[in-house]
DNA sequence: CACAAAAATACGAACATTTGTTCGTATTTC
DNA sequence: GAAATACGAACAAATGTTCGTATTTTTGTG
């Protein structure tokens, strides 16, 4: 793969880019908006980045990385499903925390891919999907999991958590350990007393 | 309040448009392909609406109103939280099975609202929660519910049944019962075999 | 180190499109 | 005949992007 090294610069178009789509929207977002928030003029943008799309594509896949790497070594770990499980809604929770306006990007504005790269990040997410069921499945079989429809299973559980990275600004940060604790708590036990 | 009658291309372009809104996005869809969509040329849209905005105006407070006073009859209810708690989880499936072009809209395009919309629709948005609140308080009172964080324990069951609306599409119905049952008993007993 | 050549970066002006909306007028409905 | 509805033309504003040209930074070489 072409990963050619990111300037300072671009880093910060990108950065400032992540925050604005995450409020206003990529489509609602200007490129003047976008120039104005990095101190540049419009045209000087593009001495950088190749097109406002190119950004939206950057910060899409580059999340999805995050979770695909984050799930591959899940993988490969030498764990039984439970731990397994444990550690994605760790990888979720702690994306969440750590790139909130990227991930916000990633979860609300890929729709505004261009036709090429919306199929490809389809793919990526349908294989991050089914990978997450297998793992699902694996805590089926073993008696560590009830035996509910993956789809419901794992929709419901990666949902659950998909409230973080709003909630998180700079003015109201997180108390991580708890927040991370007790998720995972209501997910693999439940909300009701016995 | 004023609730004038809405004639019915006014609700078909209504209809239209939270299906347009929820797949293009707000910003991303032009009056253009909304008057294609309803088969009428721009300038006639504007013999029933007022504006653009007033469309996401309408969609939204529509969709807030249908989760308000559905709350509001559970308040009323003669049960106890857990009751109640599981009129909550049905309320949020049933919307989101029957409305669910309205239902992304209101959750993913109210940021668009001009300013005092927005303020107004943030203020039924908290008093919404507070409702929430209330009854898990209640649930936690009487040892129905763990006693974990209100916000965190609202945010997850909330947020976990969000992704219902999305997956809901013609050509994919869904299981309403299934699902709703399903859902349920993960959010209330967790998906952990004891 | 000096210094010119080259590459990267910044900018203003301009562009073709697309945007939401208005207006005057025709047509339909009541 | 009045009110509601539909339409074409036109609008000003905003959009993403390009181009030519300065300015700055980096690089290669004596």
């Amino acid at each position: 793969m072409p990963k050619t090294k990111i300037s300072r610069r671009k880093r910060e178009i990108l950065n400032a880019a992540a925050v604005l789509f995450r409020y206003k929207g990529y489509a609602a977002t200007s490129m003047r908006d976008l120039a104005e928030k990095v101190g540049l003029e419009v045209s000087s943008l593009y001495s950088h980045i190749k097109s406002k799309e190119e950004i939206l594509t950057t910060l899409c896949f580059h999340c999805g990385d995050l979770y695909s790497e984050g799930l591959e070594k899940i993988i490969e770990m030498d764990a039984d499903a439970l731990q397994k499980i444990d550690a994605i809604m760790d990888l979720h929770i702690n994306i969440a925390i750590d790139h909130p306006s990227s991930i916000t990007v990633f979860n609300d504005e890929w729709k505004h891919l261009s036709e090429n790269e919306l199929q490809q990040f389809l793919q990526v997410r349908r294989n991050y999907e089914k990978g997450i069921k297998q793992i699902l499945q694996e805590g089926i079989d073993c008696n560590l999991l009830k035996d509910y429809p993956l789809d419901i299973l794992m929709n419901t559980m990666l949902s659950s958590m998909r409230w973080i990275h709003y909630i998180k600004t700079d003015n109201n940060p997180i108390d991580t350990k708890i927040t991370r604790d007790i998720v995972k708590k209501m997910l693999l036990n439940g909300v009701a007393r016995k």
